[in-house]
RNA sequence: GCCGGUGUAGCUCAAUGGUUAGAGUAAUUGCAUCAUAAGCAAGAGGUUACAGGUUCGAGUCCCGUCACCGGCACCA
């Protein structure tokens, strides 16, 4: 292998099965997957992980309410989020299943060595107990001192425990953090989490001795391990490592690990602490984005206003839904959307946007009897238009680099409107000298807004492709158009 | 309650303390007719949540209030 060609290694969060996949899963994947798809395009090697995590308490009573075996519950559930991922054209190399057992077994080598170097010691854990829930809860959980769900007063239960010594870790993690070795983006995120860290960090409890569903602790098998502990370390064997320090799988480190607002707290603590206790470098990246509300309001089963990634696919197509998400909102910030706007945003951006200006170049393309047509690329280079593809070609690389996936968009759309505009004031429809060149241009152009248009729209791409009947070398593109259906039929009102 | 964040055009969002607060979109008007009735252009649209303060100058900094969002460690 090349070690002079630049990795890229991204991963989303392992989601947890309990439930099937819903809007925020599909955002971090599809943003995931266009990072990775992006850096491939730069012939970068790219390894994009993604996973499910499987253990816990909530998946045994999930699976236990169903009738099902807590492995059965989450066989079923991955076979869904795998069909999602599928259907949305994500591009993983790797879907980590936490039951793996080339997970299990690093994890209790990783646990062996945390063990024996004194980061995990037996002690005891001191909680309030919810015989109703059959859960622990914390003083927040509580109404009046009582479970909300069962209004019962929660006993104080101690039980056997082996914690971890994350106070030994908060002073270095919040020095890396601030320094940017382990970098927080946004600038907000790591704020909040340096003002977090500020006030230290307490050990926590990584064993369980009431969830059955989960990894045995190696020097306590009668225990399990707590998720958070296991669940990271996918991060890890998801691209090979076999649980040795000393051998780190070539991906290693991270270069960003993608996720939700919700976890970025536990991501920027306990994980780089684990790391540390093991002596492996951290990652280089925690990026964090935001939520979507639906009219403002949070989304929520019990309001009823829960739109789910298979209702946008089928109104919008695949690549419609990738485009409307991430376009939605200033990537890393909270959106909020409706089916009003997307149907709006829909029709103004692709129906009336890509999918118009296609629809009319390939046209007159066809019109003009372009069925093997060449343009020299020093045909283009000094003109208007091959200024604008240059620029926007540096825009849209700016955008990238800074995670800013809405703002690249924005670039590929100014190219857009560009080409309406140069239709319009050349009046290419019409016979001319010029006519020819000019349309010619135009097609190189679209094969360029095609190829930024990879990593988001990765069908629509290909289709854009297909019409004109691109080949090309350094010097030349031949273009053979040829019209096909809509790339985003209008949406009427409904 | 504590910690952090957000609040800018009808909507989605921009704006290192420095011209007259900008884009896109929607609506309006004019032009165009290659195109999925799509395109181009123009005007209009603002008490920057509210109230005070610092400053030659505040959307930006400080104080307070309100609204919304997230976190608060055994749910993951």
């Amino acid at each position: 292998m090349n070690s002079k060609v630049k990795k890229f290694y991204i991963t989303t969060p392992i989601y947890y099965v309990n439930d099937r996949m819903h809007l925020g899963h599909a955002y971090t994947t599809i943003a995931a997957d266009v990072l990775a798809r992006y850096h491939r395009l730069k012939g970068e090697r790219v390894f994009f992980l993604t996973g499910t995590d499987e253990h816990g308490g909530k998946i045994e009573k999930a699976a236990e309410k169903l009738g099902k075996s807590p492995k059965q519950l989450c066989d079923d559930n991955v076979r869904r989020f795998k069909k999602g991922w599928e259907k949305l054209n994500i591009s993983y190399d790797n879907f980590i299943r936490t039951t793996d057992s080339y997970h299990e077994e690093a994890v209790k080598k990783a646990l062996e060595i945390l063990h024996k170097k004194g980061l995990i010691y037996k002690g005891v854990y001191r909680g309030l107990y919810c015989l109703g829930c059959e859960q622990y809860k914390t003083e927040s959980d509580l109404v009046n001192g009582k479970c909300p769900d069962h209004k019962k007063k929660p006993e104080i239960i101690e039980e056997e425990s082996y914690l971890f010594r994350l106070s030994k870790f908060g002073e270095e993690i919040r020095k890396k953090i601030k320094q940017d070795e382990l970098l927080i983006r946004p600038e907000d995120k790591k704020k909040e989490v340096l003002e977090f860290l500020k006030g230290g960090l307490k050990d926590i409890s990584i064993s369980r001795k009431k969830v059955k569903w989960g990894i045995p602790l190696p020097f306590a098998p009668h225990l399990t391990t707590y998720v958070w502990i296991e669940a990271f370390l996918n991060y890890l064997t998801g691209v090979g490592w076999e649980g040795n320090p000393k051998k780190l799988p070539e991906f290693w480190p991270a270069d960003v690990h993608l996720m939700a607002k919700d976890i970025a707290r536990v991501h920027a603590t306990i994980w780089p602490a684990v790391l540390l206790g093991l002596e492996i470098a951290l990652p280089k990246q925690i990026f964090v984005h935001g939520y979507f509300t639906i009219e403002g309001q949070k989304m929520s089963k019990s309001l009823g206003n829960v739109i789910w990634p298979e209702e946008l696919i089928e109104k919008f197509g695949v690549d419609g839904t990738r485009y409307l998400l991430l376009s939605a909102c200033c990537f890393g910030k909270d959106g909020d959307i409706s089916w009003g706007k997307l149907k709006e945003k829909y029709n103004a951006d692709l129906a009336k946007g890509i999918g118009n200006l296609v629809s009319r170049v390939i046209t007159i393309g066809e019109t003009l009897g372009f069925k093997s047509e060449a343009l020299k690329l020093r045909q283009v280079h000094s003109t208007e238009i091959g200024k604008q593809i240059d620029a926007t070609w540096k825009n849209y690389e700016r955008a990238f680099d800074e995670f800013k996936l809405d703002k690249a968009l924005d670039s590929i759309w100014k190219l857009i409107a560009f080409c309406d505009q140069y239709i319009e004031k050349k009046r290419v429809w019409e016979e001319s000298k010029e006519q020819k060149i000019c349309v010619l241009c135009l097609l190189y152009t679209i094969s360029e807004i095609a190829k930024m248009l990879e990593s988001f729209l990765p069908e629509t791409s290909n289709k854009i492709l297909c019409q004109l009947g691109l080949k090309s070398d350094e010097k030349k593109c031949v273009f053979a158009v040829e019209k096909k259906e809509s790339l985003f039929p209008r949406l009427n009102s409904k």
